[in-house]
DNA sequence: TGACCAATCAAATAGCTGTTTTAAACAATC
DNA sequence: GATTGTTTAAAACAGCTATTTGATTGGTCA
């Protein structure tokens, strides 16, 4: 008979996902053993093997839990400031809105793992030669392109590299935020339901869109 | 007589670091294996153990190799900031120069590792969990508080947490774009010497200089 | 010449890695 | 009640890990 704290999901599959993603996120995908995942899963370490094949495919799995919902909220929101300017351009912080705050609201939507998801989002975000599982890329690939056409729309003046590359700053703000939020604790107090994560995206969307909106220093085409 | 390629330097505790350096940007520090680094080395397994006494020591070593320049260079500069601009403020676009350029000039220094001392450079600066060796963190806490004031001369109409985490942003736009700088060869088709490599940091300054210049919005002592 | 010392090497240490195998439980279906 | 397919568990697999050991080299100084 071995009990079980009541917050520990009684799926094993569920168990092993949850630890994966805390010690993801704590440490990162190579460093931790699949012996520290089924140990703090209470599962056995052929358990990993049998619900998802191999180590990378649970990798996968923890990201693709994640990573198609966010997107899509992703599209939706894009698509949904397009109908409500349609007179013209999105403004630059309503597309840097619709692109991070789904990430908010995936990472609060569960207020207990929430802190180490916020790294593990990050470190997938930023872990250099980490490739995205085939199942999330090509809605990924889509949605990167209709922000940054979004983006192009909204700064004609800027030539594309500029565009995709302050697209590419933004996103290392939002990464490198996430995988550092331990920090967030000096502003928001670990209180749940974090209302200081909403208010640092609101921080970082100011930063960003006021970085988009910098005119383009020198001549064009010298890059 | 073995031979060696012409480009590898004969001390053998060069040659460590310089492979290390290479693998630890490309895979990073705990994916990476003494055998990896020996074997690119050309070296013996116990020769990092005899010359630096364990592997988390030859990690601090090539931190520390460039590290300290680097922070050096840093409060050099802006001194030399400060002088030219005694009659006020220095501006941000100035702050953020000084805090950048040394990363580039050191990136710089040598044409062969160049590429891969740059993702290794982002590393160090976003890998998490990661601890300073002891030896660089007194001159880093120095140099990040001297900016830090600096930046709150310059706008003092912000708040300091505000100034706090638009440091923090723009040294996660820094990291980030070091990380993917494979990316680079997309702007610079890898000639060596790399003119790209200091376009970008003037992009990336103009970036974040103008993210420093948006207005703080919202009442304050909210966070 | 002999002693010393730093540097290198192959070999062995103990322990961890992901994965596979084998056997045992369990529930549901016939 | 026997027979399925699914899930769990302990044990063993080969291979890799960082580190240590002890022997061997080459050079330098007394």
């Amino acid at each position: 008979m071995t009990e079980r704290a009541a917050d520990v999901p009684a799926e094993t599959r569920e168990r092993i996902l949850d630890a994966a993603e805390a010690l993801f996120g704590e440490r990162g995908f190579d460093s931790v053993s699949l012996r520290d995942i089924t140990g703090q899963a209470e599962a056995n370490v052929a358990a990993v093997n049998y619900h998802f094949g191999s180590k990378e495919k649970l990798v996968d799995a923890v990201v693709e839990r994640h990573a198609g919902p966010i997107n899509e909220e992703r599209m939706r929101r894009l698509a949904d400031a397009e109908e409500r300017f349609e007179e013209g351009p999105v403004p630059v912080s309503e597309i840097l809105d619709a692109f991070l705050r789904p990430v908010v609201d995936e990472i609060m939507k569960d207020p207990v793992t929430e802190s180490v998801f916020c790294k593990c989002m990050g470190r997938i975000m930023s872990e250099q030669g980490y490739q995205l599982p085939e199942s999330v890329k090509p809605l990924f690939q889509q949605m990167a392109a209709a922000f940054a056409q979004a983006l192009r729309m909204a700064r004609p003046d800027l030539s594309d590299q500029t565009v995709m590359w302050r697209m590419h700053y933004s996103f290392g703000v939002m990464s490198h935020t996430l995988m550092h939020s331990e920090k967030l604790e000096q502003i928001s107090a670990g209180r749940s339901g974090n209302p200081g994560l909403e208010k640092l995206f609101d921080h970082i969307i100011e930063f960003c869109a006021a970085g988009f909106l910098a005119p383009e220093q020198g001549e064009e085409g010298q890059w």
